[in-house]
DNA sequence: CTGAAAGCGCTTACAG
DNA sequence: CTGAAAGCGCTTACAG
């Protein structure tokens, strides 16, 4: 906009009156009604400089002198201003907005990657928007909407996703990580070693004596899943057993899928003498059914899960599990697609794998 | 933008070529170097109509000839046109994209607020942010962030918010809603009765003949501590009893601060024979330090909670709690804030309480 | 190191 | 019911 700013006059919504010097007496009755926010040419005017130089100022992409400078940010201070941000979009091209795409948040797990994001994204301004996905069709959708926001860059725990969205986004240009995946090729991949912690937790199981270990899984498709499963055959096959005999299971990451896989596995003949789960929530319904069976845990039956969300310590008995360092795992995708925004990366698929620890309790 | 546009050649980032028919063939490569988005004006021209009337279609501001409409529609499938947020925001005020501010996300009651919010607002069409701000300074600055941001609406808990900052979104215009607060006029508030909630679980332990009730608060200056606090006051001034006798100890809404007011209280001559935690986290904080000083729950202490998140009824024992029912809260505030979109309300001050209830398991 | 000018892609009076 | 035109508030070549 472009009146005269009396700074005087500037009223509770940071708005400017228009009306000048004269009405300012009248301003804040008038300012309501034909009111305008501080822009740009307004600051300019303050600080006595180009419109252009404030926003060298602002977006610090180009050297400004010190003077100069000082100026303009006291005018800005005085001002209160604030940049409009669809029009810095509409120019600029950035939405300063960054999205996490997670399959729920009923899962603890998930809101603490968003607040390892927050840690990196607020210092930095930029807002975070979160949205949950179940099932192929949401995903791809939330994937869908979340492109025509123009938002700046995707962190995805892409269970469920088509190949096409990924690769949708990777032609729309939008920088993304996935979390706990199998790699893409343009993005980069946050995770922790599955294959290894669920190797570790089922040799745990094998040396504590079980020997018909039952995988209890997600969705058959996650990586997380398959990967869990992995480890599972993997220890199994070192400790000079048939990898293919051991019973599994798939449902989907809930408690309620935990039950009803739980239910499935022990009808089996024989039924198993221990379930590795392929998440804490799975594991506690697991935990459901052994109590509502008169099962008891660990004796007629070991249960163990993976993340070691908070829950995992208050169950009885507590849940032997694979940590899974949520927090820092949202700091390492938002450090990763920051990089990516400045433009430091290009061309090259980064995977950061953090550590995992076997955490043995009462269940196992 | 303005070149013509030629939809055979649009590519996969859902450019338009700008060459023209003529250099279809080149168009994977040169549209990567020189393209731009599809734009309203590419729909206009492929519908043959105007841009004013492709907005009108899009905003559904006003109405459009059914065939025209149809017309429209269909450029905008074929071209798959998505208008630019940015452009939008500037020209008609709107950011599509509303704001959540809660204390923690470790507190999972507050991502289930999230997930309810986004029942409601997924089908509009609008992106949720969420800030976790801990502490009054952080919690003030994120909501200066949103309002520089132009969210369209906030929905806050606002715990430890200066009067000011309350004060400072209203007088901006931007409409809010507040979870479990004092009423702040100019925004709507979603709570449930906690000082009815507070009585009926401290007269529930009254009845099992517990006397020396004590209250474990979090943030003293938070209404969920007050009201919760008040209800169990009530309660015991009910029971003949004198309720500034009680006694309180305020730390912060975290397990970690359960343990430590709990430390405290039970330190005191006569120790508490029950403890009215102000929620779950801090009740299972309690459990902790029960155990920890070989205090038989709830034989020796009894402990109850607030909220019933999922740990509740997974620790040992069991919690008894009040049910807070979060995710029907969260859609409750979503629509609420919708309708001051909407512009259906103006200049009211409107709550809506849901409905809690007394859960009784084995800590009491 | 700084400024004048063009224009990003929409929406909205205004006029018919 | 529809269109032509203006302009929202920025950023970015371009020129000095």
């Amino acid at each position: 906009m472009s009146s005269s700013a009396c700074d005087v006059t500037r009223n509770l919504h940071g708005h400017v009156c228009v009306c000048g010097p004269i009405l300012a007496c009248w301003c804040k009755t008038f300012c309501d009604v034909r009111s305008t926010m501080v822009g740009i040419r307004d600051v300019a005017e303050a600080a006595g400089v180009s419109a252009s130089t404030v926003s060298q100022v602002v977006t610090g992409k180009r050297p400004v002198a010190a003077t100069t400078r000082a100026r303009v940010e006291d005018a800005i201070a005085r001002l209160d201003y604030r940049p409009h941000p669809g029009a810095a979009q509409l120019r600029g091209g950035r939405s300063g907005t960054i999205a996490l795409v997670v399959p729920t948040l009923e899962n603890p797990f998930y809101p603490l990657v968003a607040a390892g994001m927050q840690d990196i994204l607020v210092p930095r301004d930029l807002l975070l928007t979160i949205t949950d996905s179940s099932g192929p069709r949401r995903s791809d959708s939330a994937i869908r909407r979340l492109v025509s926001r123009r938002v700046d860059g995707i962190v995805a725990a892409p269970f469920g996703f088509s190949t096409e969205t990924l690769a949708e986004l990777r032609d729309a240009g939008v920088p993304f990580v996935t979390l706990g995946a199998a790699p893409v090729p343009g993005g980069d991949l946050v995770h922790t070693d599955d294959v290894e912690g669920a190797r570790e937790v089922t040799a745990h199981l094998l040396s504590r004596g079980y020997r018909r270990i039952a995988f209890l899984g997600g969705d058959e498709s996650a990586t997380p899943t398959r990967q869990r499963l992995e480890g599972v055959r993997s220890a199994l096959a070192a400790a000079g057993g048939d990898p293919a005999a051991a019973a599994v299971a798939f449902t989907d990451f809930t408690r309620e899928g935990g039950r009803q896989g739980t239910r499935e596995l022990l009808a089996r003949d024989p039924a198993p003498d221990a379930i590795v789960a392929a998440n804490d929530l799975m594991a506690i319904g697991a935990i459901d059914v052994a109590r509502e069976q008169g099962l008891r845990v660990p004796d007629d039956l070991a249960v163990t899960g993976y993340d070691d969300i908070e829950a995992a310590s208050l169950i009885t008995p507590s849940l032997t599990t694979v940590e899974n360092p949520a927090r820092e795992i949202g700091r390492a995708c938002a450090r990763l697609l920051l990089e990516r925004l400045d433009g430091a990366v290009e061309n090259v698929t980064r995977t950061v794998a953090l550590s995992h620890r076997l955490i043995i309790r009462e269940s196992s």
